[in-house]
DNA sequence: GTGGTAATGTAAGTTTTCTTACATCGGACT
DNA sequence: AGTCCGATGTAAGAAAACTTACATTACCAC
């Protein structure tokens, strides 16, 4: 991602000096077709640099610019993460309600499910919640103590609120899913918001990197079984390979 | 033509603050249908203070553009807010319970009150919560919809929540205060949030930078006087200096 | 030369936004 | 009350922009 070409740079200055750049002017200032100056532009907005919207783009908030340290830092297992938040993103239908749990690996569903639309979300990370377009989903957050610098939301009124709901599908991670096929967490409290989410799903997908397996945690959130589809970006998604 | 009305005068200085605005945003802002913002948009264009594009408009010329752009550089917004900000921590007594609103005023306040311990925090601004050392506090977010790329919690639920609390302080943000000493915002749905908090708290700090007085905007939350305090990071914090 | 890769152009079909036209509401004037 | 008029909301079709997929070009490695 280090890599601006020279054009890029050049769409990136003018955008902030003007405030906003057409894809119109830009490719005829540039000589280059209008996709070409789509796809310059696609790239620095999802380098977080520029924000797109139709017909052009804009330099992106100052408060924006501080999430995206952030996200740099969150370098482990960014390919294999990806590849999971995509996997499980082409399993969700425009429309779905949703709970999505906390992490990065969640958040970078988050992201890739803004192709989709409509859906209703809902979640404990506050940082999932950001990288969710607000204006292509209805997104909430349900109110609750800041657990920890992750940015997850634990306590009553979070089980209290997820008790009442009927969800189609929960989106859940974990710390480890041992060799018993026991899907554990270090956080009690964070169980205890993962396994009601659970309950108000009729659906449930466990999202865990390759790595996780054979690890196990502190307390067993539920089994692989009670899952309705395990992805680990690798296999083909289908449930309960580990039994 | 010499007529704009009062929501044409805020999408012109929203445009020129912002540098674009999206005729979305504007809709949900004001709370009026996007084809009500689109013929504001016309109007305003077609009177020369604004350009169109697909989606919204922006301002006409580009140096104000690049004077925000080097106010932005020179860091003197950010230098009046974090000098409001320290203000404010210097009022606040470890152990408070507060409600703290959005804005990045209200986030750098946030980080200058990691130097106090034991806040019960309660917030709508998900970028705020952030930016608490939620080791020192306890901090809490209210459950909502998600209003847009400030990471602000709108709706029913919040006002619902705030209806039932009882805090020592308010810290409200606002677009700004008119020469009648009303203080007001561009977001209808932020207003409703604001009052509720300031309802909910027997003490409230109005923060606004220098810049803000002088300038009106959509509608009122309040007035100066019922504020107990107002920090601008520049008078000695005196309360209601405007009657 | 051959094969591979990255960047760009082109085109079909979809999505979003815009325009135009008409219905509704509330205030001002008679 | 009745009428007019401006402001706003709603809906259908048109226009603009977007996405996806594939063709083309240029360049580098072998």
């Amino acid at each position: 991602m280090g890599e601006l070409s020279p054009r890029q740079k050049h769409i990136l200055r003018l955008a902030e000096r003007q405030g906003f750049v057409t894809i119109d002017s830009l490719s005829e200032d540039f000589g280059v077709s209008a996709q070409t100056v789509r796809r310059d532009i696609i790239a620095l907005s999802e380098a977080g640099l520029l924000q797109r919207f139709h017909g052009g783009a804009g330099p992106i908030g100052e408060s924006e610019a501080v999430r995206l340290d952030h996200e740099h830092k969150a370098g482990v297992a960014v390919e294999e993460k990806r590849r999971i938040a995509e996997a499980a993103a082409a399993l969700i239908n425009d429309g779905t309600s949703l709970f999505i749990d906390v992490g990065t690996t969640m958040e970078m569903t988050a992201k890739a499910l803004n192709t989709r639309r409509g859906l209703k979300v809902f979640t404990t990370s506050i940082r999932a919640a950001l990288a969710f377009d607000a204006s292509r989903h209805e997104v909430r957050v349900l109110g609750g103590r800041v657990a920890g610098r992750d940015g997850s939301l634990v306590g009553e009124e979070v089980v209290l609120a997820l008790s009442g709901m009927q969800l189609d599908l929960a989106l859940i991670a974990c710390s480890g899913v041992d060799v018993e096929g026991r899907v554990m967490d270090f956080s009690l409290s964070k169980i205890t918001v993962k396994q009601a989410a659970m309950r108000a799903a009729s659906r449930t997908f466990l999202l865990a990197t390759p790595s996780k397996f054979g690890r196990s945690a502190l307390a067993t959130v539920a089994r692989v079984g009670d899952f309705t589809e395990v992805i680990d970006g690798v296999a083909p998604s289908v449930a309960s390979q580990v039994r």
